[in-house]
DNA sequence: AATCTATCCAACCGCTCAACT
DNA sequence: CAGTTGAGCGGTTGGATAGAT
């Protein structure tokens, strides 16, 4: 279960403890697999909580071996070995669902966690910090600024959209069967059960996204194929990567979420406005992208860059 | 093949807050 | 009410590794 190995202990890990941990048996860095072990039998026999009390019990029979502060215990425990922690890389609706709800909510990772079922904080946050706010730097915008969130609407959720599209397209075995009855059957009956999202359930055709003129024509020249096109992103979307409906729901709190409430079902269902990205309309008048970073859009080298699950790659934008 | 660089993510740290005494 | 403790949260670090040179 665990992938690492005891011998890989961090600098941090053999430096002087400041935390709640005054004694110098404890051990830091990666866990190892009896840690892990030791953990998983007390955590199902005692059940999740009292951390310290946990750390504090390592001298008993149960958990001999294990010296760890009750911090690490609980963070090795809700990060990793807990039986519903999913592992992987993040889906496009789960991606869609994080860009959303952090607009909403800003840096709430746990928040935000709780709508993801199967995701940590640490995952999400890593998520952002890696993949969203890397972006940003690149565009050398502010990633909390209006003008990013704008930017994520106009190129990276439409790319999600497009990626769940494709994605529902390609496995409708698996996917498509049941999500699309998302929106056409009782929300009640449906609600308890986790059911796919999916662009293919929308009740209109998602529409591709759009680069202004004078963005794709810079970007055209400027192709560049990312080898790793499928890297971090699944083509397939099965039962266990599905969010359930009602958490997506909540989403509509948002005023310019693009989640929405059908009429019929107004708690219950939501579609995406489709209009919330058309690019027809964005453009640095309308938007509060300065023009200036349309401009490093158009003139920067982002294109070519790894934008790691290839959401932004622009041979797939161009080929739309 | 060796070295360098970039990226990912597990783990740690410091802080806050609620519950308890 | 003040102090203590435990749990949780967000920010940060650095080792492992993949990819580039």
């Amino acid at each position: 279960m665990s992938s690492v190995s005891s011998s890989s202990l961090s600098k941090k890990s053999l430096s002087s403890s400041s935390d709640d941990d005054s004694s110098d048996k404890l051990r830091r860095g990666p866990w190892t697999l009896e840690e892990d072990n030791l953990l998983v039998h007390y955590i199902a026999r005692h059940g999740e909580g009292r951390w310290n009390l946990l750390a504090k019990c390592a001298g008993n029979q149960e958990l001999l071996g294990l010296r760890r502060t009750g911090k690490s215990c609980r963070l090795r425990w809700l990060n990793y070995l807990k039986p519903d922690v999913k592992r992987g890389n993040l889906t496009p609706q789960e991606q869609l669902l994080i860009l959303d709800l952090h607009s909403k909510w800003g840096n709430r990772w746990s928040k935000i966690a709780q709508h993801l079922p199967g995701r940590t904080d640490n995952e999400i946050k890593n998520y952002w910090r890696t993949r969203v706010q890397k972006q940003a730097r690149h565009l050398k915008v502010d990633a909390n600024s209006t003008a990013f969130q704008d930017i994520i609407k106009c190129f990276w959720i439409p790319r999600l959209l497009q990626k769940i599209e494709g994605s529902s397209t390609s496995c409708s075995s698996t996917s498509t069967s049941s999500s699309s009855t998302i929106l056409s059957q009782n929300p009640t009956v449906v609600s308890d059960q986790p059911v796919n999202y999916s662009a293919h359930d929308l009740p209109f055709p998602i529409p591709p996204p759009q680069l202004p003129q004078e963005v794709s024509g810079n970007l055209q020249g400027n192709l560049d194929h990312n080898s790793d096109s499928e890297h971090g992103s699944n083509s397939c979307i099965s039962s266990t990567e599905s969010m359930n409906i009602s958490q997506i729901s909540q989403l509509s709190e948002y005023p310019t979420s693009p989640f929405h409430p059908i009429s019929t079902f107004q708690k219950d269902c939501y579609y995406v406005d489709s209009g919330c990205y058309n690019m027809e309309s964005m453009t640095p008048a309308t938007l509060s992208v300065p023009a200036g970073v349309f401009q490093n859009v158009a003139e920067s080298n982002w294109v070519g860059y790894d934008f790691g699950d290839n959401i932004w790659s622009m041979d797939e934008l161009m080929a739309i």
